[in-house]
RNA sequence: GGUCAGUUCGUCUAGUGGUUAGGACUCAAGGUUUUCAUCCUUGCAACAGGGGUUCGAUUCCCCUACUGACUACCA
């Protein structure tokens, strides 16, 4: 696999661009044989900015061999024929009203390159013959070459090809055996069987894939870079900063995603094993996935779906690694805990959570006292003598010495049969005054992570602070 | 407008000339849990429409509708 830079507009160069692809790929654990970020002995270039003699060669061979014509016509000129011409097209139809070498005299072409004048290498297309793209995933495409228009394939003005030559000419170069790309680029795919038939390469052509498009979550259309913070979740892989507008893109990464998540669910975005399996390993789908099983239609995002499959990769993941990530999280929040500590609370929460984000969410009463108790809570469970009963169990927890979860709950429960309560109102106004509302793991493992004196600390302020 | 392509539950999809059209996410209900979440079980829910071909079409063919991509000296 190769890493090659198809940079040859150079009026649209973006800084930083390049680097952004090479970490993406490195955080997605996909690695290249060769490349724009790997040294290489022969001084294999892989800018296509880089490669600007190589094209040339290949443009004036195509002139050579009468496939390609120079053409001067302004920008301007060519706006004018759009306006006038309905469905205007630079094609056999109008090619012999324009500005180019097969119209004007081989000595005006040569003065007018002579004095400098910008111009363009295009494509002469025959009309009226069909053209046959084989694809891995669309079947045979047959398209004829009148609808076909006199592409432009090296434009003198940068010293640059455009893709469709550039494209072609390194495939060929480097060998290329499959051609894997949107099928935005299936109505081109014919030129470019042309492109390698001028050439003589069509024996060596590689194999075309055009794949479905992602669209749009809601309504319909390509997904484009802007629907992402528009409608709140990210499309891209990292987070980018685009260096003109300073207008900042959430990335995968940057909302908790994991790698091997957002490539799975990737994968079967278009593509399915015919199995029933829907989790795989990178190199279990290197092993499975083929184009043949890559349906034609797009896929919409289910971003649901996507954080669905976050939460199991989480669950996969070793303690070990989650508190790594956990305690990185609460540096950020300027919390300073034990490693110990927040392993046995990541242990015990993981399972709620699709993101590391989530597990403060889940956590977040083990490092700070309630703010505020839920509402909706009090009103139902805070009775009158809940206060009196809480000041019971306080002392009860107290006299559990060492403090153990079990011992507790037996002596809690029994408190509570003896006075003949009712165990769900109790058990919930207790949980109340340590974690703010009926929510979270099992309460006596959460009073032993707390330490019965942040637990009866934590029961005085809430009695309190609830008052009815 | 033209060219090319697509259309199975809300979403991602499996599938076949005869199936109770399968799975997953979401959603709902129940179970588990003293709570919430997880988890388990069950359920809701689809072959775009119309013609053919055929004993029989979701499956094959045609038409229509809808959707999309492309239609740059961009990739």
């Amino acid at each position: 696999m190769i890493l090659r830079i198809e940079d040859t507009d150079s009026t649209r160069f973006v800084s930083g661009a390049e680097q952004y692809i090479v970490d993406t790929f490195q955080w997605l654990g996909i690695d290249f044989d060769e490349g724009v970020h790997i040294p290489n002995e022969q001084g294999v270039l892989y800018r296509q900015s880089e490669r600007k003699a190589i094209y040339k060669q290949y443009a004036d061979a195509l002139i050579e061999s009468g496939k390609a014509y120079y053409a001067f016509d302004t920008p301007e000129e060519l706006e004018v024929k759009r306006s006038e011409i309905p469905n205007f097209q630079y094609d056999a139809t109008v090619r012999m009203q324009m500005k180019n070498s097969l119209t004007l005299s081989e000595e005006e072409v040569k003065n007018r390159m002579d004095k400098g004048e910008p111009y363009v290498v295009r494509m002469l297309i025959q009309a009226g013959e069909d053209v046959t793209v084989s694809d891995l995933i669309c079947g045979e495409v047959v398209v004829n070459s009148s609808v076909l228009d006199d592409k432009v394939l090296w434009k003198s003005a940068d010293q640059l090809p455009t893709y469709h030559l550039a494209n072609i000419v390194d495939d060929y170069l480097m060998e290329i055996s499959h051609v894997i790309r949107g099928s935005e680029w299936l109505p081109s795919a014919p030129l470019h069987v042309l492109l390698y038939r001028y050439l003589g390469w069509e024996n060596e052509m590689p194999q075309f894939a055009h794949l479905p498009l992602l669209l749009k979550p809601e309504g319909n259309g390509k997904l484009s870079k802007r629907d992402g913070d528009r409608l709140g979740f990210p499309v891209f892989p990292l987070e980018w900063k685009d260096p003109h507008s300073g207008e900042i893109s959430t990335g995968f990464r940057e909302k908790g995603y994991f790698p091997q998540a957002l490539i799975n669910f990737l994968a079967l975005l278009g593509w399915n094993p015919g199995t029933e399996q829907e989790m795989f390993s990178l190199s279990e789908l290197v092993e499975i996935f083929s184009l043949e099983r890559v349906s034609k239609s797009g896929a919409k995002f289910d971003f649901e779906k996507a954080k669905w499959l976050n939460h199991k990769y989480l669950q996969m993941k070793s303690n070990d690694e989650l508190t790594d990530k956990f305690m990185d999280l609460l540096k950020e929040k300027q919390i300073s805990a034990e490693r110990l500590f927040v392993e046995k609370i990541v242990e015990l929460i993981k399972e709620r959570a699709s993101f590391i984000e989530d597990l403060w969410e889940a956590s977040a009463f083990f490092f700070l006292r309630p703010e505020s108790y839920d509402e909706g809570v009090v009103k139902k469970r805070w009775k009158e003598d809940t206060p009196l009963h809480l000041t019971e169990i306080a002392q009860i927890l107290q006299s559990v010495f060492p403090f153990q979860a079990k011992e507790a709950h037996t002596q809690v429960m029994k408190y509570i049969a003896d006075k003949e309560l009712n165990t769900g109102q109790i058990m919930n106004c207790l949980r109340l005054s340590l974690v703010g509302g009926a929510k979270g793991p099992d309460l006596f493992t959460i009073i032993s992570l707390l330490g019965v004196k942040e637990t009866v600390e934590r029961i005085k302020i809430a009695i309190d602070t609830i008052k009815k």
